[in-house]
DNA sequence: CCCGTAATGCAACTATGTTGCGTTATGAGA
DNA sequence: TCTCATAACGCAACATAGTTGCATTACGGG
């Protein structure tokens, strides 16, 4: 768990209870340094308390509504969740390997983003913008 | 269809015999202004064609796998597919309408990535870097 | 024309996510 | 403390995206 997020606080200003389901998928979710998939959450939590798999994906759906966590495609099957960037935890790209599908999250601020040549010719309203990285991970570079 | 696209020459340069599925395919995916999911492809397809969903699948990998198409996780619930960057179609980011999901192609140059600060602490290697933008389009900012 | 190989079709299956609906837990107010 | 409306939860069924196994067909080099 991320010793510096107080996860029924956070709960709480979010309109959300702080029901032991909720508190249990966010500690995962934040104590884990990668984003995870919602199998992975489910068996984790399942470890230590029956979760059904479909309150799962409601909990991961309602928080990352609220933006207390953030999905993030990244090539997989199916999507991540991770802590969405907050006071303690700055925005990040993430890293993923095309050889054994691992996922990392990469430095913050080690990437830096220009898009004024978007936004003077896209009529729209930008509101996020995500940086992906694939390649090979140390383990797989060694590897071969 | 790119008219500056010979999708036969493509496709035998990379080692694959250019099967009418195959060019048919390709030529659904490089006539459409954005990417295609795989089932947009089959259904656009088998308009003209009867071509079995798997069949369509299993080019898709192929075109993917020799980099003649790129497949992009846009956080729709699959991938979607459009051409690889070559010397006739520069890489560019994409954005993701939060409210329609609808896709759009941004110009190339708009977006200009420093990665160096990822490459001073990464240990891996990286190949490809890909932009996503996230927001309103044009259509949705208008009705609210 | 013959044959090995690559491509395709089809059915079944897996993984991921969603919906409907009945049950249970919670908390605000009487 | 009791009541009740609401929100959370469990479970079965369903939906969508993608994969696998295996038989059949098409192709191209001898
Ligand atoms: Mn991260
Ligand atoms: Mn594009
Ligand atoms: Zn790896
Ligand atoms: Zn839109």
């Amino acid at each position: 768990m991320c010793s510096r997020c107080n996860y029924r606080e956070i709960l709480e200003r979010a309109g959300l209870e702080a029901t032991p389901g909720r508190m249990h998928v966010l500690e995962v979710v934040g104590s884990h340094p990668a984003p995870l998939s919602a199998a992975e959450i489910h068996r984790t939590v399942n470890r230590s308390r029956a979760l059904d798999r479909v309150t799962v994906y409601r909990i991961l759906d309602r928080l990352v509504e609220k933006k207390i966590l953030q999905a993030l495609s990244l090539g997989g099957r199916g999507r991540l969740f991770g802590l969405a960037p907050n006071e303690h935890h700055p925005a990040h790209p993430h890293f993923r390997c095309a050889r054994c599908g691992g996922v990392q999250c990469l430095p913050p601020g080690g990437v830096r983003v220009d898009l004024a040549g978007v936004r003077r010719v896209f009529a729209g309203e930008i509101r996020r913008v995500e940086v992906q990285v694939e390649g090979l991970c140390a383990n797989c570079l060694q590897r071969g």
